[in-house]
DNA sequence: TGCTAATGTAAGCAACGTCCACATTAGCAA
DNA sequence: TTGCTAATGTGGACGTTGCTTACATTAGCA
């Protein structure tokens, strides 16, 4: 939220990305419903209509945010994955569930620092996803498949992944959004419910307990 | 979303209950972003002030309408939760896993019947329940304890069961809503999440698989 | 050095949420 | 029944919003 600077040049040269971060910081400090265009472009020092040169309409802006956090997502996930990956001193299936763990706490830490773009995010959910967010998705995919390649869990529940592995973290993500998780029992939550959907999914039970000390609780 | 239908009386006799019943049906068919409280005070024939009478805002209006909503789900869920404490033909390990077959089910398929709805609801998410949100939260608190009560699962397992039954049938929920769980698969998708997770939360296969018999998937 | 396309401005439109002074009327006490 | 008061609805206004359109400025390239 910059102070208005007034601009000595007519041209702004990189309003797109001045409308991006202001977007977001008012996001995240007043939520998306009492975003307000006209506000954003006044603290920037830009008249109201120069934001429709860079962006449809006041959604297509929200959209952009919203894509922007899910890459800076994408990118985190990636992060967490590769350094599972890079160590090779557990079994393959020990490994595909430590990456469901990884990411359960990059998602779920996210959600539960930034509230107000989770929620943003969760109300544009029906549109075509963005660039990022299906870079997410595939992440998350690829974390299913190795469960199956692994032979973490049977093939036979592969749809089943489907249906409770990202939706479970989802709703503990809304529940740390909403601040009915407390922080000092986040990763608690995190853990309780990969354990439990891995276990349920039928993961060996020594396999969860290896994946527990290859990411510890903290 | 009634015609415009001019009063005789100066009164309305009933404007709260009207608005109520217009707010939800515009909610529905246009999603909350899109609902306006001018609109919808034209439809019904009334002025825009009038319905500051009996709400204090547009928001209060819609905390409304999530609270109706929640009430209406409430009912459900304890006529579900009814008829399988009334039929005492099983084990009360498997009646309790049942119920929360039977929640999911109710919850997922109204999901999926008014997502708008659910959309409304999950946004209003931060403020303080109301008496309709407050009887689910009851409801599904009992459901809970009542897996540890009969023995369905050990009651160190408490915690954990609050951090993954609602919040992974929520997830699901979610899917449903933004049409990405086909219709034809909903209830497939309820019977995967309950059973991993009950499964994953310690509940005997044979409890499983009789709860499974006692609510069939049709 | 100029031309053109990109980018910003200013003014204005319709709609919105909300408030206020006032009109109407329901319901109750005498 | 009559009259009073509180509840309920009206009409108009205010400030703000998203968005459009006609025009001004300037960046970047032939």
């Amino acid at each position: 939220m910059s102070t208005s600077a007034r601009r000595s040049t007519y041209h702004h040269r990189d309003l797109r990305t001045a409308l991006l971060r202001e977007a977001t910081e008012r996001v995240d400090q007043g939520g998306s419903e009492a975003f307000s265009l006209r506000e954003a472009a006044r603290a920037i020092g830009v008249s109201p209509g120069a934001a429709y040169r860079h962006f449809a309409d006041k959604a297509d802006l929200l959209a952009a945010v919203v894509d922007a956090d899910f890459a800076e997502l994408a990118d985190d996930l990636a992060a967490a994955r590769d350094a599972i990956t890079r160590d090779p001193a557990h079994a393959p299936q020990v490994r595909a569930a430590a990456i469901v763990l990884a990411f359960g706490r990059v998602y779920v830490r996210r959600a539960g620092t930034h509230p107000e773009r989770f929620h943003l995010a969760s109300s544009t959910g029906r549109t075509t996803p963005g660039p990022g967010e299906q870079r997410v998705r595939d992440l998350t995919e690829d974390m299913r498949a190795q469960l199956v390649e692994t032979g973490a869990i049977h093939p036979r529940m592969f749809q089943d992944a489907s249906w409770t592995i990202v939706p479970a973290l989802y709703g503990l993500a809304s529940l740390a959004a909403d601040g009915q998780l407390d922080d000092a029992h986040r990763d608690d939550g995190v853990r309780a419910v990969v354990h439990t959907v891995l276990r349920g999914l039928g993961v060996a039970e020594e396999a969860l307990a290896q994946m527990e000390s290859l990411i510890p609780n903290t």
